[in-house]
DNA sequence: TATAATTCCTATTGGATTAATAGGAATTAA
DNA sequence: TTAATTCCTATTAATCCAATAGGAATTATA
């Protein structure tokens, strides 16, 4: 499961790319819309600053907006940022590699074979999730709910 | 990332699948074997005793055997029964589904539409993995680096 | 029947992580 | 100068993780 602040990242973001504001968004905004603690959703923008993705101005009229554009920041790079690794095992990650410290042989475990498939099949997706993605699911599944009706 | 305890829990299955003998396997064997903490097995393989995928005889000569087949068996149920769901979302989980409290609507939500097709995915892969199945990944793997040397 | 070897069961523990909250410093527009 | 904002550090309560402790119950066998 992911954690709340990864999902609440994520909320942020796609909130953000849904704007398309240039002029940049009060957190109590973002926290009042997408319901989330304001003071935790600080933290969290501040760490998404941090890593590139957003950017912020001070003082009043301040705020936060995107320093990418939507389809240039996707899932995959979040998660890693709040949850480490995608992988499932540590013998499989990518970026957060570790040996599995019972294991006996790396390289002929079976285990590990099927995490990497799961791993390698994750990341794919998720690296194709990108903002601009997300919206354009959800306009997708809007037609969707609207044509049924 | 799996907690120790679903590793452990992996391991010592397909140690028994791997054993393929009838007779029961102690404990203190299978913890030795797989370098798990004695006393943290106990409790692991009581918990897939109660699950149903293993049997035991008590007393001396007693221990831990498969009582399903090992094609039978698969990572899916492991993992659930020690990590609860296998979904990254709580609103994408089918056996633990749970609504997502900041959620304003769920039928039109473009991130749970993203990892639903993850949850998908994976536990088609993970229903794939039985004991069979990576007992034959590491023949394969075992031939392959036979080859290579 | 006594004994040794095993599983079964409950409780406890230290440490890490999660999900927040608190308080105030720094910055900036008006 | 003031009001509104972001920035930054510290703290907290609750939960979960990984493991340990101790002994009861069970069973083969000498």
């Amino acid at each position: 499961m992911l954690s709340k602040k990864t999902k609440y990242a994520i909320n942020a973001l796609v909130y953000l790319a849904r704007e398309q504001s240039k002029a940049p968004v009060q957190i109590s905004k973002i926290a009042e819309s997408e319901r989330i603690p304001r003071k935790f959703l600080e933290a969290i923008l501040l760490d998404l600053r941090n890593a590139g993705m957003l950017s912020s101005r001070k003082g009043k009229t301040g705020g936060y907006y995107l320093l990418k554009s939507p389809d240039e920041i996707n899932i995959a790079e979040v998660v890693r940022l709040f949850e480490g690794a995608i992988a499932l095992l540590p013998c499989v990650a990518h970026k957060y590699y570790e040996r599995c410290e019972e294991c006996k042989n790396e390289e002929v475990c079976g285990i590990r074979d099927v995490f990497a498939d799961v791993r390698n099949e994750t990341v794919n997706m998720l690296k194709n999730a990108t903002l601009s993605n997300i919206l354009e699911r959800e306009r997708t599944l809007e037609n969707d709910s609207a044509e049924k009706s």
